[in-house]
DNA sequence: TAGCGCATTTTGTCTAGACATAATAGCGCG
DNA sequence: CGCGCTATTATGTCTAGACAAAATGCGCTA
């Protein structure tokens, strides 16, 4: 029966849950491994790179590998679309475009996307519901100079989201979480008092290093963003 | 000149940004791939392994490797010792204790920690400080059961954060955010008045299938957790 | 003793080849 | 025609060996 790379990955981290292997302790190198494991030396070497990976173990050449002290831990927050989150509760989705407008950049919003001075963009106001109560409130700039047929496009039927995932294959983003009192025009359309305490993202998109999109994102009431690791 | 996995990568995931392979595009095997960069097919799977756990593209036996329709997104946000967190920023750390208290868990913590009836545990509640001002609020709890000598710890002049991370080399954890209004406890420890909106995680933590702490977060107003992918 | 440079160690990556495994698509049978 | 089996194909993983690159720590020198 052959070790594989998980069987190693699991060994040496149930080795370090229970304690045999404290933090700071120096593992043995890949050669010794490979030889107690009795397989490759690349085997041992994918197995301990995903444990690095991870960041459950901190590797240096010549010094060696050790467990980490603090393990350095990251939760992974899925960045769903609207549609697909409502859906997967079971809840029946909906949209609806509540105002759509053709402006210069406002000056905050150049700030933000570095955009040029009398850049045009593109002002989107959408709901989102789930069941048919109010679930996101969606404050959508886009960039026209760099997506200029998006003038074009109707976001009577699908939201801004949708289509630019259609419209741009691969992007970076700056994303922020946060939480706001519900302005006058949040509450009104998340069907809540103002001053109700919301959750909020923030989230500014690049492609090829040009800004394309700013969005801000007000959640219903009580809305929690969850996950594991 | 040879051709790294990274190149592959790169050169890859540019083609996708500049739309030469469209969503949904069938890309060409290991095999051909490993031809047209003239390297090992060892070298073709890792950097397509890389790109399938990014996200960007899909991959099954026999169907192939496709670009995702909708490139599967996630942010990795790292979850920082408090310490840490603030003296990063250049502002000085301060720690103190507000309370401690040894009791039975109430009904809702064996409910979300999956207690049993009568269970013991350690209630604490502390304030981090950034450059003498309030920063963030905790409420933690600590199963005395699974952690007994929890109770002789002293906690007057580091967190529970930091101990637990000594105490506990490597653990599972549930970690939810929202947004919630400040109470009159919150308020008073974070200098703002009640119901201000107040950024919030909750996260529960396992050690080897046992749940051993549960803790409550809140941040001073106006806190942003941000991050970038 | 302090500082510099180089040898050594350990991880990082690549190769060529092999077998394992999942999943599809087509074939044959009822 | 529909169903199930099977051959085929692409990815998944492993091996043994090689060279590259980083970083430590030792030895040498000033």
């Amino acid at each position: 029966m052959a070790t594989t790379y998980r069987d190693i990955k699991a060994d040496i981290l149930a080795r370090i849950t229970r304690g045999a292997l404290a933090p700071g302790a120096l593992i043995p190198n890949e050669l010794e491994l490979a030889e107690t494991y009795d397989c490759a030396r690349a085997t041992v070497n994918r197995a301990m790179r995903e444990l690095a990976e991870e960041g459950v173990i901190e590797r240096k050449r010549k010094a060696g590998t050790r467990v980490r002290l603090a393990p350095r831990r990251e939760a992974r927050v899925p960045i769903p679309i609207v549609r697909h989150e409502i859906e997967a509760t079971g809840a029946r989705y909906r949209y609806s475009l509540l105002s759509r407008e053709e402006t210069t950049a406002p000056d905050w919003l150049r700030d933000r996307l570095s955009l040029l001075y009398g850049a045009r963009a593109l002002h989107l106001t959408c709901l989102h519901f789930a069941d048919g109560a109010p679930y996101q409130y969606e404050d959508r700039w886009i960039s026209l100079d760099m997506l200029p047929h998006a003038a074009d496009a109707d976001f009577t039927a699908t939201g801004p989201n949708e289509w630019l995932v259609a419209a741009i294959p691969f992007s970076n983003a700056e994303i922020a979480f946060g939480a706001v009192a519900a302005d006058a025009d949040a509450a009104a359309h998340l069907a809540c008092t103002e001053a109700t305490p919301l959750f909020q993202t923030e989230r500014s998109t690049w492609w090829q290093g040009e800004a394309i999109t700013f969005v801000r994102l007000w959640f219903r009431p009580g809305y929690r963003l969850e996950t594991r690791y």
